[in-house]
DNA sequence: AAACTAAACTAACAAGCGTTAGTTTTATAT
DNA sequence: ATATAAAACTAACGCTTGTTAGTTTAGTTT
């Protein structure tokens, strides 16, 4: 369905988005980028919208299936937990400079995309939100302020992609220890 | 030194930013807003790129000041810390739009203005990593990665002006106790 | 060899951009 | 009243933008 040209425009548009923003790429500087001419890309996407859309979604699309797999395990809400901030440093790994335009860019979608965008992104807010509230129901969590709780631990989640980049000494496995560590257990000694 | 009319400006300008991106602002629609023709703004601000600016290093400055009172304290560095998390809530109320237009346009930045930005910026978190320090090496601090510690405590902050405004059961003091008592202690009971 | 198709090209359009020049209005101070 | 200064206006310039039309090239199928 996607053909491999495709691919490779939008992977070169993101790692340009992800540098300059959404509005500062030109389709010219793209082309150049892929080593074309404008008008060619034309042959493989519609629109500079779709180029766009179809970063965003997709990384929305991995958060939406990998919570799927988090809600559907027998497991404790902490563990629950624990699972998504697995997921989350999975997909900042796998999809770094799309998670980044994604954060950074979603504000400049359109139409049914950011309709999708904002859908997606409440949903699975949502559903953070009725697992921390089961944790705090069986006492495993704190019985603090629920919105505070799914903030302060979405925010470092969401905005792993800054900081994971620019540090040499954890890999996946020992970051999804210690991030957990932290985020559950909190800085204090 | 700065007019009243730069600022209603400037401000104006934040909130429209705030929404749409810089790049998607035109000094047409600002000027619309404010109430004049475009061509009128240039009696007031020299640039689109000067309004952008001013936003941003105004935001950059109080954070500056608010680490050099920190710094300046006789405490310890856990109180340094809370101290820190007072000066991000203050900061998120008193100036939202501006915070906000910081954290996602700054890429926008351009010359010298990018180049204060990125030294102010540095300088806060190299401060920040003093301190975590500090507390590490007195034991009050767990013996984690200080770099994920930084970054975890950071997040939420910057990204307060996200979740702060849209929810409405705490105010700025019983904000500041929750948050602390969060990120200093975690969220596992 | 002929026909077909995918994907490149050149050229250009219409719209919108930030900004400037030159002029007129408005308010204040003399 | 008159002069001065601040701040608005109209008009336009030069450029860049995303996109389209029409054409040519290259590669594959019959």
């Amino acid at each position: 369905m996607v053909s491999e040209r495709k691919r490779e425009i939008i992977s070169v548009a993101s790692s340009l988005i992800r540098r300059q923003g959404y509005a500062a790429v030109t389709m010219r500087t793209l082309a150049q980028e892929v080593g074309v001419k404008a008008a060619s890309l034309y042959n493989h996407i519609t629109s500079k919208q779709e180029i766009l859309a179809h970063i965003i979604l997709g990384v929305a699309q991995s958060f939406t299936e990998g919570m799927a797999v988090a809600k559907a395990m027998d497991a404790q809400p902490l563990d629950k937990i624990k699972q998504l901030i697995s997921l989350h440093i999975e997909i900042t790994i796998q999809q770094t400079s799309d998670m980044e335009v994604m954060q950074n860019n979603w504000m400049y979608l359109e139409g049914e995309s950011m309709a999708q965008y904002k859908r997606s992104r409440n949903q699975y807010e949502a559903d953070l939100r009725q697992i921390i509230s089961a944790g705090i129901a069986d006492g495993s969590i704190r019985n603090v302020n629920p919105e505070l709780l799914i903030y302060s631990l979405l925010s470092p989640l969401r905005y792993l992609y800054v900081w994971f980049p620019r540090q040499k000494t954890l890999d996946a496995e020992q970051l999804k220890d210690e991030l957990a560590s932290v985020l559950l257990g909190g800085i204090e000694n």
